[in-house]
DNA sequence: GCAGGGATTGCCCCTTGGGGCAGCGGCCGC
DNA sequence: GCGGCCGCTGCCCCAAGGGGCAATCCCTGC
């Protein structure tokens, strides 16, 4: 089980510091990988492992901001700490609507820095517990025919069998073999279970959250 | 009810801004009401009419930020927009982490701030539609006895009558008068209804900041 | 002390949920 | 065409939920 160390990625354009940051963050008991840019971060590392990012807002090529929208987009999107010198109040405006969990000012403290990385790495925990139970339910969802679901969503609506059947036109008898197939399916152990259950997998899909109008420029 | 109109409070201690951008909002439809100082502010609005706060960071006495803390202490919480000529970086972040609506910059473009009015009134309309039902639904929580309130989270941990009569010491037929009357005090026409008005009001008070899951706007 | 009210319980009856068993009918692969 | 598999259904039985009715018991106000 459980000691996998987290992995914080370092993307700054400037090596020295790049250099500097990652020797502390690696003093502090972090596994770290630093990249140059934004692009050879997307290229190289798929978010895969646990962890957060260490992100200069001005870089060659892709900066900062576009990168936090880039991992917002994926699944398994990384915390994202900003730790820049040219920190402007509509760029850290946009950085925190956007979900960064801190935002940084060089130089940093080395308790402020280790502080923020501590709260990224907390969510980023948090976010793939919550997350990997998510997709376990979704998955067992998935497995249920379309007879199946429909019933699920009637008795988790509080219909009684009867009404059930009368709804989807197939005779009590049958309702109660759906349904009993959807508990074993979903794996609940009572209808209370189900209900909590169906509340999670059916909420609908994360929306992108509209881009949010950058407090001007 | 209906077309009541949200107020906006601005609270800025230059006044021929205050009187500007007092004008301009009220050009907008809006009516507004203005203070030159945080604590003239506390006393004279106890935030229960809808609207939001347009708030200077750098005033005389307790700054921008002082405010916005005293103000999420409070039920009726305000969405605040910052609007401020001296905004540094460390102020911005700290306004957002506290839950500002935005964090605006003078001078600012007419469209710019009615936007980020609007988007605040859109929140404070939703939480305040939010907050109604829970509050109905705790309402309704409070006026359980003890022994109804044992029944209802038993029950909606999916126990059966049985076990929870075991539970609290009761026959079964004194957990079904119990159960009854928690349907008809909480209003549910269901179990399905009772599980989901539970959840909601037993799960703990707000904390501070919450966008962990849906990265906010 | 006594009446009224709420809480608790037993008795009984009905409805619902849950599930075993078997018959039926359609669809698939050989 | 045939046997097997699966979904749908009826019949039956039992457990659980829901509730009417009445008796007890305890507490409170008059």
């Amino acid at each position: 089980m459980g000691a996998t160390v987290p992995v914080i990625r370092v993307v700054d354009d400037d090596e020295p510091f790049r250099t500097a940051i990652s020797r502390l963050l690696r003093a502090a008991g972090y596994q770290v990988r630093d990249y140059a840019s934004a692009g050879a971060f997307l290229l190289a590392d798929g978010g895969s492992e646990p962890g957060c990012v260490l992100l200069d807002l001005r870089m060659p090529g892709p900066n900062g901001l576009d990168l936090q929208s880039a991992l917002r987009k994926r699944d398994d999107a990384l915390p994202v700490v900003f730790l820049t010198g040219h920190g402007t109040v509509p760029a850290t405006v946009r950085a925190m609507k956007d979900g960064a969990e801190d935002f940084l000012t060089k130089p940093v403290k080395r308790e402020v820095l280790l502080e923020a990385v501590r709260r990224a790495l907390a969510r980023d925990a948090e976010r793939r517990g919550a997350g990997e139970h998510l997709r376990r339910l979704r998955e067992r969802f998935d497995g249920l025919t379309s007879r199946e679901r429909a019933v699920m969503e009637l008795v988790v609506a509080g219909r009684l069998n009867k009404q059930i059947a009368a709804a989807i036109g197939a005779s009590e008898r049958t309702v109660k073999a759906h349904r009993a197939r959807v508990m074993a399916k979903m794996g609940a152990a009572s209808l209370a279970d189900l209900i909590r259950s169906a509340d999670r997998v059916l909420r609908e899909p994360r929306e992108p959250r509209e881009p949010a109008t950058a407090g001007q420029a």
